[in-house]
DNA sequence: TATTGTTATACTCTATAACTATA
DNA sequence: TATAGTTATAGAGTATAACAATA
């Protein structure tokens, strides 16, 4: 990365401007991140699903007649937020809404057998992205690297 | 996690719900870095500052008289969203922009002393965030995630 | 022609308050 | 009273197209 202002040098060129943020687990994490997260966007665009409707369409069809309470808190969305995301895979036929006869307020959520087949088309996808960004690292970083998300989680979330 | 509606027992209650996703490094990084950016997002509350304008703060005081331009680059910020943050520190008197003389199109980011000033108390409360977040692990591991988040973004900027 | 900073715009994710209908 | 789902709303991060000024 030369430059072709040479004049006003300063050390953006030579070293790396973000040295001291490249310090920091959280700043090295938000980076790769959002690489990933645009990666993966990319990858599921073809299916039609982003990384929040894919997890949403994986669970309910992994638990099938959970309620939307359950969902939201199973991924950690606000249930207000999860509204418009299960009013997308329901409206393409992917999920439906049923009422729970026990308990009226309540919606149980259960993929259809498109919601089914789109789950194993969508966990392929997923799973060769994950190959990839994974192929610079053998199993026991990558063991390493998951229980250390975990620990942090868990010290963030305190 | 026990349920007040048993008779509609579903696998959610007994395993994780998002126990598929949770088989995915993608998935596990995202809800640790929605962790970790929430904890943060709170301490630096107290100073005014995001992520995002702590981040500019550092590599602008770490690089003084470094154009908008390369500040976008090392933050891989698109030079639109960072207008908005360059005019938030300007306005708060942390930053300035200046002509630079060899070209009138530029401007050059040069901290003031409140800026200086802040980047110092901020570090601190970062790098305490940080300490706090990592307590869990040892150097080794750290290590190892560092490491990890790296080659993981490499291989998704492909 | 290309680049710098900017404006306008849109999409997504996240968060909170408040409503309704039930329990 | 509390809970499930919803509506409305706002803040924040990200992305692209297009413009004026300048190189």
């Amino acid at each position: 990365m030369t430059s072709h202002h040479d004049i006003t040098a300063n050390a953006a060129d030579t070293v790396q401007a973000d040295h001291t943020l490249r310090g920091f687990i959280g700043y090295v994490m938000k980076r790769c991140f959002n690489s990933v997260q645009a990666d993966l966007a990319r990858e599921l665009e073809a299916l039609d699903l982003r990384m929040l409707t894919f997890s949403a369409l994986i669970v309910v069809v992994d638990n099938a007649g959970l309620r939307q309470s359950e969902l939201a808190q199973a991924l950690s969305v606000e249930r207000p937020n999860l509204v418009v995301i299960v009013d997308e895979l329901e409206k393409r036929g992917l999920i439906k809404r049923t009422q729970v006869p026990t308990d009226r307020r309540a919606y149980a959520l259960t993929p259809t057998a498109a919601g089914k087949e789109l789950y194993h088309t969508a966990l392929k996808v997923v799973q060769d992205h994950e190959a990839k960004i994974l192929a610079g690292l053998t199993d026991e970083q990558v063991r390493t690297l998951r229980d250390a998300l975990k620990s942090i989680q868990k010290s963030a979330d305190g």
